[in-house]
DNA sequence: TTTAAATGTTACAATTTTGTTACAAATTAA
DNA sequence: TTAATTTGTAACAAAATTGTAACATTTAAA
């Protein structure tokens, strides 16, 4: 279990109890004490899940929370929100801006944990670890390395971003258009047939004798893992 | 706001108030005392979201919900647990077999209402499905395939479309001229009757045997599913 | 019943799509 | 620098898909 998560939240006592724990469970973690200064630290630090205090000294937790979901690259950051408040009012507004779960203080850090499981698990099955695993394989991002069951693959680097761009959506069939602007760098202008042949490189390394095929092929529309 | 909501709950109180209010959003709503009866009645009403109490009858909320993610063609729908106890381990167990958000009894119906939205929002942004259902039928726009049960079928690309195309609209009857208008490329010129012969290659393929027609022929007026 | 129209079925050639290989250019490592 | 690796494309092979014609069967009307 490991991944980015970061705080926003002005309770000392919170922080650290939280903070602690969450890294102890393998989370790499940051936090800001005030709203204005979480939203900078944020592009920094690339998290993979917020949690917002809903009481700020400067901007309250739902104006972060919009923010948030106006900037392109974080609209679809998942976002618990903590808040202190019971009243009802105060949850659905909550929900409403666009948070994914929200906890009441006190909780249990279990509480917590079981909610950030769950609203990682939606948002983002594979990026829960920097590995992303499918089926037999797996695709480490930070040594850039791939092993199918304990057998390491020699990918070129076209291949591995082939790869990697699959597993983050296995399963999923993607066009050649889609694959050529995720895959290759911006305003790079190759054909489309020249995909067929990264597949074909990359299906040469993946697939290892006694081993089922993970490519797919989807006829006029595209490739997916399987 | 539409959309088709399911309700597993054995209080009456309960599925009356919920039920009432629901509909009056313009919910399509359906539901089911105990837990047995309920997993039947699912996959004949195919909600896009499920409403599910903690304690049942027969089965717990928590054994119906693993019994739903099994299921291919329900393994991703959205549910929302209800529950009459406090305890935090409750919630727990209940976040981790899968469900989606839960609700502690008693609540006040706008909160349910906002849990609604806000679990449809994540799992169906646009308020679009990407499967499309009919029947014993299932459509996987985003994997792009096409099960009957189970069972697999695979399709070959205009195959694929014109089922799709049916499934946006099922029972209704499309002429020739708006199934070529809908299937086929713009400024493509093709005879009427090769349609014909694309849906005898589409009922080849979709007619497992032990099935029922799923394609019916309307004379002299074109066709539709059934 | 007979007839005409509509639809079902089959076969097949033409076309489209994808797989595979080879190779030169470009990039990177030694 | 040289050597090795990576990359994009062209060219051809293989496979799948497609449209149409031709004939069969069903349906509805006369």
């Amino acid at each position: 279990m490991n991944g980015k998560i970061f705080i926003i939240e002005d309770e000392p006592s919170i922080i650290q109890l939280v903070q602690h724990n969450l890294e102890k469970n393998g989370f790499i973690v940051s936090s800001s004490v005030n709203g204005n200064d979480g939203l900078k630290e944020l592009k920094k630090f690339q998290p993979d899940l917020l949690l917002l205090d809903w009481m700020l000294p400067d901007l309250s937790g739902v104006e972060i929370c919009k923010n948030i979901r106006k900037d392109t690259s974080y609209k679809n950051l998942p976002v618990i929100m903590l808040t202190a408040k019971g009243e009802e009012e105060d949850k659905i507004k909550g929900l409403d801006s666009g948070v994914d779960d929200y906890l009441t203080k006190p909780f249990s850090f279990n509480e917590l944990m079981a909610r950030i499981k769950a609203v990682l698990r939606r948002s983002n099955p594979n990026t829960v670890s920097d590995n992303l695993k499918f089926d037999d394989l797996m695709l480490d991002r930070i040594e850039k390395r791939v092993f199918r069951d304990d057998q390491e693959i020699k990918l070129g680097p076209t291949e591995f971003r082939l790869l990697e761009f699959f597993l983050t959506n296995p399963k999923r069939v993607y066009s050649r258009d889609q694959i050529l602007e995720s895959v290759w760098p911006n305003n790079v202008n190759v054909e489309s047939r020249t995909i067929d042949v990264h597949i074909r490189r990359l299906r040469q390394s993946v697939n290892l004798k006694n081993k089922k095929e993970l490519i797919r092929t989807v006829r006029s529309s595209g490739y997916s893992l399987i």
